[in-house]
DNA sequence: TCAATAGTGTCTCTTAGACAATATTGA
DNA sequence: TCAATATTGTCTAAGAGACACTATTGA
């Protein structure tokens, strides 16, 4: 393979939520640079193989921890000499969604060099600019959640309004109010309530819903 | 120099008033490939030069067009191997404000290859994808004013709220209340009042303002 | 005086947030 | 029945949009 000048490559914080919080999967480094230390997942652009960044971060995800994701959102371009030891670099940061339980990489393998962790813990103790790139990623779903796109891919198949309503909050950091919340969700054509299903437990049943096949959580929505 | 591969540049939409409408810098291409065609400015990555890709859009700017500007903010990275038939690249985009009148190179330049163009009439009129790539800017331009940071950039040093209005109602393609506008701004801490100073015509002189020093445009907004 | 634009006041409607009230289940 | 959570109703305050009114200049 052609060397590449300058050092391009993909660089992908995964979401997701464990035990109620915002989590992110991370790689432990095996090789140097940064070998030891925590980092997201990425790897160099192949312009034989990807026909896009966006190709080189599925490509990442899949090959290094065997996941599809089904949303993948560009944050933002770092670039220069002094990122990467190896030289000149230039990388595409990107964040997923998915649910936790998807990914086989971190229960499977005993011994694991793959680990979630939950965003709101890791103050500076990434390899690299990796702490930038996660704040800018978070920074990013964050914007989305604002914008009332809900964050419906870090949801098992069914889930309740109150899973929602959790998964906002531990994206946006702050408390939501349960009416409110579902004031403003309530004409979501993204949600599809699944008539005579319940989730049942020790009090009253919650309603369960989807995913609505049409949702597209890239779609942006207009706001004035 | 040594060879890039793949081939990593900007570019960048300088976004200005002309004639009260929201216009964009193109240049006519001399070279191949689209040679003759409009297109953003842009220029690929010096290693040696350019600090990060910022830098080398501030280089290009500088130039190419002979321009300093004060704002420069990065909208998405494009990337694929069939953008440019010189092969695989990577290509940054940023946009940048600027009042029209500090670029010389447009009215300078008998023979010139350099003209502004009302962002409103360029259906599919330019070069390679950059259509998509002023698109995505005009957006993320738009986004900004929506959240209230005021486009102060591309006015004169001196200037009216009536002259603000125009500018966000010229990026945001719609018309603004003009007590509505005023109520929403009128807190702003990036505008100064200009005491004493008014824009004088044949009717009530308007009071003149100014950029408060400390206004980044690039800070965000907090919103709900 | 009039034309023209600057600048302000007021009304209505929507909506977020706070908080309370009601509903429905298993134990 | 009770604990627990789901779901809904109501009040209030803030703010946007619409629109009309007043203010101040040069001609």
């Amino acid at each position: 393979m052609k060397e590449l000048f300058p050092l391009v490559s993909a660089d992908i914080a995964l979401f997701s939520l464990v035990d109620g919080q915002l989590a992110v999967l991370l790689g432990k480094r095996s090789n140097v640079p940064g070998r030891g230390q925590w980092a997201l997942p990425g790897g160099v652009l192949d312009p034989d193989a990807d026909k896009s960044l966006e190709a080189t971060a599925r490509r990442i995800l899949r090959t290094k921890m065997a996941v599809d994701v089904p949303v993948l959102e560009q944050v933002m371009t770092v670039s220069g000499p002094k990122r990467d030891p190896r030289g000149y670099s230039i990388s595409t940061v990107f964040y997923a969604l998915l649910p936790c339980d998807q990914v086989s990489a971190v229960a499977g393998d005993k011994t694991s060099e793959v680990k979630w962790a939950a965003v709101a813990t890791l103050k500076d103790k990434l390899a690299f600019d990796h702490n930038t790139l996660l704040d800018a990623a978070t920074l990013s779903l964050r914007d989305k959640v604002k914008r009332r796109i809900l964050p419906l891919h870090l949801l098992p198949e069914k889930f309740t309004l109150t899973d929602v309503q959790n998964a906002c909050k531990s994206i946006l950091g702050r408390e939501l109010d349960k009416a409110s919340f579902r004031r403003q969700i309530k004409d979501e054509p993204s949600l599809v309530e699944l008539p005579g299903e319940f989730l049942r437990g020790p009090q009253r049943p919650a309603q369960l819903y989807s995913r609505a096949p049409s949702f597209n959580f890239a779609s942006t929505r207009e706001y004035r």
